[in-house]
DNA sequence: AGCTCTTATGAATCATTGA
DNA sequence: GTCAATGATTCATAAGAGC
């Protein structure tokens, strides 16, 4: 079956899913609907029946991700009685048994988060990304995400002390020498687990589970261009609007028709831009 | 007995804490030593055997804390055999089945973290604060802890300097003079649950598990002057030593002679300030 | 064009009200 | 009583308007 570069379905991940072979995308990434106890809420699943629905889903993912490929899960639990819920770790330990690694969590920290103040909490400013792999050995291109040095970077190097520059064993024993002075006349560093992206969201037709930002760099980190993403619960179409302007075919899945539909629309211009320069690229379907 | 207003105990917490009455401290604050598989380093629990060792430690925690008391809990998991190690979430639910409340999980952004460089990983900035209390209805001075507004903020307050105020004060109406009555004296902030913080550390005879600051920030939001404070893991002192600058009582436990001398060492001058005005506490033993 | 200023708007929480 | 809906609170951004 002949797909343009990306693509979005109407239905359940768990049955759209089936149609799709073994081994098939490079990168997972989705911000799911978020265990809510009321019903008219999207998605609608209660946080103590979350893990539960969840599993068979993330089972379809297991099976159609690559073995180099990485799954990128964007979540967050919700406070209940004064409590964080702990629907999202019992996940991640769920997750492990089904046969994933559970490899790394990155901070997602939100700069411009919504306002508020509470007798005894802060404003919630941040969202875990989990990163789970199928294999020890996943693509990752490093350099793609390579930042500006920060401050930090700029009087630590201006003022290299006696430690800095001579190489030195860390005190602990772990092995890793640290040698600071290599880095000096660089411009960009490699960042850190911790992502600083605003809540930017131009999109007023729906309240985006994701900015942009966030899924682009997760696909420059994780694929190639070429390479099959998969958003399995893609909502307004923002990973695969994103996914075909970095040149990567994608597949997105919504079970609301409302979402299908502006997904789609959303992403005509960027699909007729790639046909432009007669780029075409095939998903493998069973 | 009388004591004074920091104390370093010797030994092992899960002893030394048998010695303190229930609803004791208002804040138990600490960096406990993490799993590890080497010997040689500071602990030297395995990573699977660590809820199992800490359980009975923090079940005296939940004793010796009042009610309206907070534990706090920084933490963070290592990496091992390529996966995030899952023993500290598996701590969260075991302590919640302990009796504790998960109130919230803040995060510590470690602003200047050192380079470094792995095939499949990017630098680990941040670590986890657990916050657990006893009840729902815990003490917490949000005022304390206020930051400065951001740079939109001072942008503008620095433009209204420059600007006539009476000339301002004639359009009586528009929505600009409205609005210089609200920021008036506004320069502070509530803060978020992601705390950006250095790593400072000075003190090169100790790996300081966590900076001044850390301790410093979860005092003065969850305890007023006088209050007692418990580090149950206070390796060279660093809570001990903040809470004197505080003016909170605290007393510390630490397994190791050498911490334990060091920490001693380091409080006698902050003692030392607070005798001298003439104030003393009393922490409340069986 | 560059400034300066305005305003819309966020996967938020809590307390209260109503069914 | 329990559960669901509503209103109040509040700040960092970006985009837009105005000079």
């Amino acid at each position: 079956m002949r797909v343009t570069t990306a693509e979005i379905k109407q239905g359940d991940c768990l049955k759209v899913l089936q149609d799709f072979a073994d081994n098939t995308f490079d990168l997972i990434i989705t911000s799911p609907p978020y265990a809510d106890r009321r019903k008219h809420t999207y998605g609608g699943v209660p946080p103590e029946k979350y893990v539960e629905w969840f599993l068979p889903r993330s089972e379809q993912f297991l099976r159609v991700l690559k073995p180099t490929g990485t799954f990128v899960l964007n979540i967050k639990e919700k406070v209940e009685n004064g409590e964080r819920h702990t629907f999202v770790i019992e996940l991640i330990l769920s997750l492990r048994r089904q046969g994933w690694l559970w490899t790394e969590e990155f901070i997602w920290h939100k700069k411009n988060c919504y306002p508020g103040k509470w007798p005894n909490r802060f404003r919630d400013s941040w969202e875990r990304c989990l990163q789970f792999n199928k294999t020890r050995k996943f693509k990752m291109n490093q350099g793609a995400v390579m930042v500006p040095m920060g401050d930090w970077a700029k009087t630590r190097l201006k003022a290299l002390g006696k430690n800095d520059v001579v190489r030195f064993d860390s005190q602990v024993g772990s092995g890793f020498g640290k040698n600071i002075a290599n880095w000096k006349g660089r411009d960009l560093a490699y960042p850190t687990n911790v992502l600083h992206l605003a809540t930017e969201c131009g999109n007023k037709s729906h309240s985006a589970a994701f900015p942009p930002a966030l899924p682009e760099w997760f696909i420059k980190l994780f694929t190639d261009e070429g390479d099959s993403v998969l958003d399995p619960f893609v909502g307004s179409g923002t990973t695969c609007a994103v996914a075909a302007r970095l040149r990567r075919q994608s597949v997105g899945i919504e079970l609301h028709r409302q979402y299908v539909e502006l997904a789609q629309q959303d992403l005509k211009s960027a699909d007729w831009q790639l046909l432009e320069k007669g780029k075409r690229y095939e998903i493998r379907k069973r």
